[in-house]
DNA sequence: ACCATCTGGTTGTACCGTCGAACCATGCAG
DNA sequence: CTGCATGGTTCGACGGTACAACCAGATGGT
């Protein structure tokens, strides 16, 4: 709960470290910069929303050019997402802007647990896979 | 990243213990709980908002019956707040479905591991505290 | 003692993320 | 061909938060 309030993660419409961009949206970019092209279902899948929040989130990157959509080759139904040159750019800058939050974040834990604290992290985000 | 959509962390409106209670109303139950009375302001301070949420989110616990608010003794401006007994007993209720969903979730951590889980994550609250 | 300033709270307004439902088009099986 | 499931979009509603304006009680300097 502590570390929920006073990292920021309360603030919806802010990324905690520091970019004027709603949380879901950076997560988005993360999953589709991570996959190269990524299905509208599968992401929604990915950050647990509804394909209804899914597709204004990824109207909203188009709108900022950031993603464009295509369809989904072998199904008609189906929308790929795939980075515009602009959006790789951005994911890059939102990749190093997370990049130095997470250090600083770092470098206030004692050096002899770091280690322990980015494995811990790692081992909650496999423990609350999937089903949980 | 994973963690805070794995666990809801991204519904502000469910908390992911499971209790149909706005995360931040969840939070300010554990504050006033802890302390047993608490000033509006700082309870604004704990949870990261402005008073102007807060005063409102106050309202929500009043009209649930939780809380009391009374003027605090000393400064004729200040707002104390208590639980009711009813806010007692909820607060108490609460806390137990917290427990059973981390003990959940710490049941799919290795057992080797628990204990650094834990411990992370009272070092990234505490690294997280105040000024960053 | 007085006035300006600060502090704690409340209310009004606006914004935006999320959901659920209704709807459409495409794929798929009987 | 028909019925059902799947992927997306749009609409309406809800709700949490911030910012600004405002008010009342406190505080300090002259």
């Amino acid at each position: 709960m502590r570390f929920v309030r006073n990292f920021g993660l309360h603030q919806p419409d802010r990324t905690p470290c520091g970019q004027p961009l709603p949380v879901s949206e950076a997560h988005a970019m993360v999953e589709i910069a991570r996959e190269g092209q990524l299905r509208q279902v599968e992401l929604a899948r990915r950050l647990r929303l509804e394909k209804s929040s899914v597709s204004r989130l990824v109207t909203n990157l188009v709108n900022r050019g950031w993603v464009h959509r295509e369809t989904a080759e072998g199904d008609g139904r189906g929308v790929l997402l795939l980075l515009t040159p602009a959006g790789t750019t951005a994911a890059a800058r939102q990749a190093d802007a997370r990049r130095a939050r997470l250090t600083a974040l770092l470098d206030r834990v004692p050096d002899d647990q770091r280690a322990a604290v980015v494995r811990a992290l790692q081992t909650l985000a496999e423990a609350t896979g999937e089903t949980f």
